[in-house]
DNA sequence: TTCTGCAATAGAGAAACCATATCGCTTTGC
DNA sequence: GCAAAGCGATATGGTTTCTCTATTGCAGAA
């Protein structure tokens, strides 16, 4: 049974008989099988098909939510008990916005410091993405925003408040400057992250609340990809002010703080709500909220 | 691995190989090498046992938590796919405090005019119990006290607050009485219920702050032995007005409100909290949210 | 000590599982 | 239109797993 919800899980994420069998390492008709055995034994067709695989059903739509409860549950449970056996070991992985990724680094360093067995993956992906990926059980925790989001659902510590900065080369005429306004920036070019982005959004927002139209003329999914084309010396791009002190340094660029942006959005890390927590996951918002309070 | 899960929370509720193993409709070896094989699967020894059962180890006991959440989803998953193909049909099982078994009747009753096809089963039982069994998956729903419950863990639907009034027959010296003092029922002979239901702590915390020690001469945990001793004419007991009326009609007996027991606890339906609620208990937390607010 | 109740173990038959091979249908490309 | 390719269902047989009966081993009670 727990195996058939599996191959419902690979199923509809997926969406390809073969795909979803091959990541399961079984073959095409074991999963059929397997899945036509699962809808006998609950009497409902969960999947539409003919001959091609045609999404769920409605019903398969609501043993969705429950056979993710609980392979999860059976996952996390074959997880404590091997911290039982072993201590704290095993695989967190973990999905990041990109302006939080230094803070990423910083957690798993700390993290990895006191628990040495335990392994990291790391994968920058937008807000959203983040929460998909935690319910399809394809990452344990996250670090994003953390208004708006559905909470109730996630357990949240708090990490810290974004302030926002502009970063140009130093000799852009706004460099000198001590501080600027959101109204001052519209005639510069602009690099910044691409409106999937949430960060993207909240600058979008803050231009408009400043009484003017972001134009990006250079949009990227990666940090990165801003501050190597500030570098090139035409650009600017605006970013958090703790990856922009890392992305810059070494490079001379200049930081300029930008007005009336102090207190921002919170980031922080997320993780699926459980009672209990696995304990691996406990020390991870163990170290996160040890790591909010320095 | 899900069959085994179901051997390990039978074991755990029997404490006996031979009589879980029966209750699950196996045979005793079958279960004894199911859970050997559970623990090899886990890599933890889950029970202690030396040529008998010997508890859970510690390790077990955190798995039992993780068992019973995984079971229970299970069940849930295949009683709502039922739902799917046949309506609202199956059987609801409820564990009442015998101060609100009226209440559940009315609540079954009106649930049963909607959906005739779902059956029930209402055990009386006290709080603490009721709360096991939520846990052990031996009841879908409750109703009981909602104060100092751990909240957050349940959902929660209050029908409606205690009052409390006293019951005597109607030659006793207090039956002409309009109202009456808790401190004014010490000299009387009380029938009460046994200090394991929540009512009867209320009541003597109700005694004590009007400055008396609660003297019960009979003790029950039911209230029809509470009241057919009052029938008996030398008693007095007390009871939360609904029931008092309910018990008390047709009987002779007299019914006198209790000063200052006004807005009493709160009452109503629990059920464990899970995100979905199951379609049957979901329409039984709708009813009870209309029942309340007749 | 013997007896009794309990859980583990042995062994055999039944059932479930899973892979290879293949079919039938649909879509795609020419 | 027709051939080819992609996709999922089905048939079949070997292997594993399951679960039963029968029995053994062990500890506490008489």
């Amino acid at each position: 049974m727990l195996a058939k919800l599996e191959m419902f899980l690979a199923l509809s994420k997926e969406q390809h008989f073969g795909r979803a069998a091959q990541s399961l390492g079984i073959t095409q008709p074991t999963l059929s099988t397997g899945l036509k055995q699962l809808e006998d034994q609950l009497g409902v067709q969960l999947v539409r098909r003919g001959s091609r695989y045609g999404g769920l059903t409605p019903e398969g739509q609501r043993a969705l939510t429950w056979a993710r409860q609980i392979v999860g549950d059976a996952r996390r449970l074959r997880e404590e008990m091997r911290f039982s056996r072993e201590g704290l070991a095993g695989h967190l992985r973990l999905a990041v916005i990109p302006t939080a990724l230094t803070w990423a680094s910083r957690l798993a360093a700390g993290f990895s410091a006191r628990h040495p067995n335990v392994a990291f993956t790391i994968l920058s992906r937008n807000s959203a993405e983040i929460f998909t990926m935690l319910d399809n059980l394809e990452s344990d925790a996250g670090l994003s925003y953390l208004d708006n989001e559905p909470l109730g659902r996630v357990s949240t510590v708090e990490l810290y408040r974004e302030t926002y900065t502009l970063v140009c080369a130093p000799d852009h005429p706004l460099a000198a400057r001590a501080e600027i306004g959101w109204d001052e920036l519209s005639g510069s070019r602009l690099c910044l992250l691409t409106p999937d982005m949430q960060n993207r959004r909240i600058v979008n927002a803050a231009f408009r609340a400043a009484g003017c139209e972001p134009v990006a003329l250079m949009e990227s999914n990666s940090t990165v990809v801003l501050v190597s084309h500030v570098a090139t010396g035409a650009w600017v791009t605006v970013l958090p002010g703790d990856l922009a002190h890392f992305l810059a340094s070494g490079k001379g660029l200049a930081i300029v703080p930008i007005r009336g942006a102090a207190p921002g959005h919170a980031v922080g890390l997320v993780a699926p709500w459980q009672e209990p927590h696995t304990p691996v996951l406990q020390a991870l918002l163990d170290e996160a909220a040890e790591l909010a309070n320095d």
